[in-house]
DNA sequence: TCATTAATGATAATTAATTATCAATATCTA
DNA sequence: TAGATATTGATAATTAATTATCATTAATGA
């Protein structure tokens, strides 16, 4: 049976708690700061659980690292090309059908923004 | 100095005529219709010359081969989750500066649409 | 509390994509 | 046309990300 684990909690809360996507590598830094010992292995094996248990989603940003989201309803990403970070957006832009060639089916859409985050731009 | 062989030719040109990005693969086997012996390596090696020097883009697309593309005006495409294949489409859809979070610089975009292209949904 | 056994962490192994190596070949200049 | 050498193609090597291995540790039920 599955066991409630320092590690899998600590990861759990961690992606419930933060505002935006996560990659494995930054898991694995702000995991250590709470539980120094935590080892690569064990984010990579608790975030593929949580992604095939469906509590997790995987953003793929070309030029990114993947981060890891909790699962929830449709929305785009921005990526800072100076820190790096993924952030969430709110909303859909219009006329995606219009884009779309004559005969393609349109079934879904990324938007993916590149810039600078707040932080990163002041 | 550079010469100009039959393979630079043959690569060169399909892009030229293709009406999509193509991957490796795919100017493997369009390669070697025309050039049997067609080695892996070169088109590797070609590709990467013709994006180094800024004729060809790469497009990036999470889920599909990395493909190419003659380097010209902005635009973004559409993966078939059939054939795999990546089309090129026209336009932009308005309002991507609502969708940036307050305090962030949009710099670039990119819209990636999904679905089945005309030849596959017929 | 103890025994069972799932989970962990260090590390080796794997995977897929790309690049390097190098002998053979083809291009280009004289 | 011939010689110099850039390019090719087969294959080995590399790279980065992820997964498997396995002895040790820790969670859970009796």
């Amino acid at each position: 049976m599955e066991r409630s684990t320092r590690q899998r909690t600590l990861i759990a809360g961690l992606l419930a708690r933060a505002e935006r996507p996560l990659s494995i590598a930054e898991l694995l830094a702000l995991g250590r700061a709470e539980l120094p010992g935590l080892g690569q292995a064990t984010v990579y094996r608790t975030v593929r659980e949580l992604v095939e248990s469906g509590e997790l989603h995987a953003v793929e940003i070309p030029g990114a690292a993947i981060t890891y989201e909790r699962a929830h309803h449709h929305h785009h990403h921005f990526h800072c090309r100076r820190c790096e970070r993924v952030y969430e957006v709110e909303g859909c832009p219009p006329g995606l059908t219009a884009l779309t060639p004559a005969g393609f089916r349109l079934e879904s859409h990324e938007v993916i923004l590149h810039g600078l985050c707040a932080g990163c731009s002041a």
